[in-house]
RNA sequence: GGAGGGUUGGCCGAGUGGACGAAGGCGGCUGUCUUGAAAACAGCUAUACCGGAAACGGUAUCGAGGGUUCGAAUCCCUCACCCUCCGCCA
């Protein structure tokens, strides 16, 4: 959520904004009228409330005293102003109601130095780090490799649970398994964070604070009887971990490191993306998430991006790093880079994490503040968060970059003592 | 799932519907005293919003949201959370 004070004294800065974000819907002028037509009610109102409270002050004094008769006279006059208050504070509740859904579907602004850019064509590729192996033999996709390997069995995850669905087995699923202690105790001894074990349902106002409410429940799934969502990522509950909090602010930076599994609906188009295991229902991540200073937040999204990159230089698999222009950023974003493994099987670079700054548009809708000083006033905190990474792609890429001549996988060295193997080899007997 | 008890300011804790902000205590800040400190004594001790150049004024906040009333921490309803006991359970 944005500052309100903003859009009253820097209208024109936020449509602005707006045009860049490809976002020309939002409801600005909306909430700058509402927020003007508040003010009106609350002047009105709070002028008649301090007549009244005056007034009844007086009936109790007049009762005290004994003179009934008076006291009921002023009674029937508060009778009526309490009319007016009445119908004002029902005018202000939906105005102040209309004003914050207007306001929770804003979105973040972009920082300066993000380039304008109307979509993901527009997006600047930063730097490209490794060089993609050369192979002496056509690189196969991860899902033949995989099959093969009978390490990933697509016919039988759709039987469970429908499509998008799929099932890891044997080394696949040891793979998994191994990525995610791997990545937890490199950002945990390597870099410093505290990993965290989280709830993997939240209720409704965690994904509002996250801002992934009100605009995106598409993409939820989400129990009806207990009104339960399920996670979308570990940025929801570890964001919200703080939630209407006021930190010390000699604790800031925080820095927490989750392993959840994530789960989105995703009513995407059928038959886009639907081989192998790069988009699911459900996918597991090693997400790391900051809480900090505004002075230092820009800087905190550097080291979280180098942390992540560290997970791909680890595995040594070529990588490049994209910022997203003004077109592509995510509604709560402020500025935002995404990392992309080569995948040689398909062909493709694949995201395999996304680091945001959210400046303070998360802590305030989370109610998130930190006081700089023992004495001072709080203020909101900067929220970041990056995937460090998310696990069905990274597994891809190993697959696909990994993969020899005769079908096996060799194990990249960082992850030989977590496998206790060095290959991955085709199943007996077949 | 059933029954009962609770939720008050940074913390503890009182509060029969009526007197700028909710007693008292603790902690904290300031002052007096003292070479300094402690003790004692006195005063101060929240947040948000609105108006205002400011001084300041107003409104709201006793878990959350509604309701009754001229007026609610106090009465009624709904919800959340915590505690105790019973049942169930990996």
């Amino acid at each position: 959520m944005l500052d309100i004070r903003l859009l009253r004294e820097e209208p024109e800065r936020v449509k602005q904004a707006m045009i860049d974000l490809n976002a020309v819907d939002a409801p600005v002028d909306e909430a700058i009228a509402l927020d003007k037509r508040r003010r009106e009610i609350l002047v009105e109102l709070e002028a008649l409330k301090a007549e009244r409270n005056t007034g009844s002050r007086q009936i109790g004094a007049l009762m005290r005293e004994g003179k009934r008769d008076e006291a009921e006279k002023l009674k029937a006059r508060m009778s009526e102003l309490g009319g007016q208050i009445d119908t004002l504070e029902s005018e202000l509740r939906r105005v102040e109601a209309d004003l914050q859904e207007a306001m929770l579907n804003i979105p973040n602004l972009p920082l300066p130095e993000v380039p304008v850019g109307k979509d993901d064509s527009e997006n600047v590729v930063v730097k490209t780090v490794g060089e993609p192996r050369a192979f002496d033999f056509t690189p196969r996709p991860h899902w033949e490799i995989g099959e093969a390997l009978d390490i990933l069995d697509f016919e039988r995850g759709v039987k469970l649970s429908g499509s998008r669905f799929y099932v890891m087995k044997g080394l696949g699923a040891k793979l998994q398994r191994a990525l995610i202690t791997w990545m937890l105790d490199v950002h945990i001894e390597q870099h410093g964070y505290t990993e965290v074990y989280p709830p993997f349902v939240v209720r409704e106002h965690c994904l509002v604070g996250t801002g992934n409410l009100p605009k995106f429940g598409d993409n939820l799934y989400r129990d009806v009887e207990d009104d339960l969502w399920l996670i979308p990522t570990a940025e929801v509950p570890v964001t919200n971990l703080y939630r209407d909090e006021i930190l010390d602010g000699s604790q800031l930076p925080i820095k927490h490191v989750a392993y959840t599994p994530c789960f989105r609906r995703e009513k995407m188009s059928a038959g886009k993306d639907t081989r192998g295991i790069k988009r699911g229902h459900q996918f597991d991540k090693v997400e790391m998430v900051k809480f900090c200073t505004p002075e230092t937040g820009r800087a905190e999204l550097d080291s979280l991006i180098d942390n992540a990159e560290d997970i791909c230089r680890l595995l040594e698999i070529p990588y490049r790093v994209v910022q997203m222009c003004t077109g592509d950023l995510s509604f709560v974003a402020a500025i935002k880079f995404d990392l992309e493994m080569w995948a040689p099987g398909v062909q493709e670079w694949l995201e395999v994490s996304s680091c945001s700054l959210f400046t303070d548009f998360q802590a305030r809708r989370a109610n998130i503040r930190y006081r700089p000083e023992p004495k001072a006033r709080p203020r909101y905190v900067y929220t970041l968060n990056g995937s460090g990474l998310a696990l069905p792609r990274v597994v891809i890429a190993i697959l696909e970059n990994y993969q020899q001549e005769d079908g096996s996988v060799v194990v990249p060295a960082v992850l030989r003592p977590y496998m206790g193997v060095d290959v991955i080899t085709p199943p007996q007997g077949r």
